[in-house]
DNA sequence: CAAGTTTGATAGACAGTGTCTACAAGGTGA
DNA sequence: TCACCTTGTAGACACTGTCTATCAAACTTG
């Protein structure tokens, strides 16, 4: 009962959007009161928690699929993945970011975030390891240059899913956009 | 009256969240009754609008308060400021960016942050201009290479707000990992 | 000046939402 | 068998945004 309406709750999420996640629309999908879902989960939150838990999930699945080569081919196979979940994902990608929604001090979704970002930050030391002739200072901790590119991944899906940037006389393509993303930071 | 009830929710939306920020408690905060309001505006997002183009409006004085100084210098000044009013205002930079609370079809807004969007990538392009051996391809458009920019700073704005970079072992200050964003693009 | 009209605020209602509580059915273990 | 505990149900409560009828004040206009 618990996994179908967690079940639920995400199909119900990838194509009613995030709004339209809500308790009372969970119960009726699966067919059961209304009140029913509080037996199985503390609240709103925490079966949202669950969900976005599942979407951190999905996305280190896309990780670990990622094809062999070098480090630098690896890492900028990772950040395309990233962008697109993001925006083939929308409304699953902005609830795993929706403080609101989810609760921060949900153990599972912490430690699922916190995996991904690890991953990432490894694939971003490799790179480093490799080219040591990196423009950006050798000092530095993988892990802080993982920080930046990550949130300037992150940025771009947001800022596109946003709509913002195709107004006015300007309407970049995301891959265009990230294409100089990835030339600041690696080319 | 309109004056008034914008006031107070910018007041309730930064001391208070932008979850807090509800028609029925600006009406009583204002002191007027829960139906009010619509009579002002056509409805809670229309409201909303206005104050996230108040926002975008504030971005904008901070951008025309920047230093003189080289094209380089003002730049990077536009990008701390950036960081620094998300991190300063949280309530409002989010507002800013939530689609689903504001109207998109909103003319101010969508000119609000269109006009903040051309000056900063004025600022990149006056930067390209001087320095010519920039790292980034000569050719591409300046505007392209400001959207990217954005999304960088904008993504580490965001980031941090949400508080999963704080996670695990590894605490980074919003400042270092603007300055490794700043030397991948400009450094 | 006075009558009509428009504006603006009010209060009530309605459909939603999350969450709490009382209650009933069914399985479990002493 | 019987107490107990789990799990689903239904109702209630306090919220929310929005719609509508009402009503007073102000403004317009003949």
């Amino acid at each position: 009962m618990r996994q179908r309406l967690i079940s639920t709750a995400t199909a119900l999420l990838t194509d009613a959007g995030v709004e339209a996640v809500t308790l009372r629309g969970i119960a009726k999908a699966a067919g059961v009161s209304h009140g029913a879902p509080l037996r199985h989960f503390t609240g709103r939150a925490e079966l949202l928690s669950v969900v976005a838990t599942r979407g951190f999930t999905q996305l280190l699945e896309r990780g670990s699929q990622l094809p062999d080569g070098t480090p630098r081919e690896r890492l900028t196979a990772a950040c395309h993945a990233y962008v697109d979940f993001a925006l083939s994902n929308p409304a699953m990608f902005e609830l795993m970011f929706r403080r609101d929604l989810t609760d921060p001090d949900e153990p599972g979704l912490a430690s699922a975030s916190s995996i991904v970002f690890d991953f990432f930050a490894t694939l971003v030391h490799e790179d480093r390891e490799v080219a040591k002739d990196e423009r950006l200072r050798e000092g530095t901790d993988s892990r802080l240059v993982a920080a930046s590119l990550w949130a300037a991944l992150h940025g771009l899906a947001q800022l596109w899913l946003w709509g913002g940037l195709a107004g006015a006389s300007f309407a970049p393509s995301p891959e265009s956009a990230l294409a100089v993303t990835l030339d600041a930071y690696l080319g």
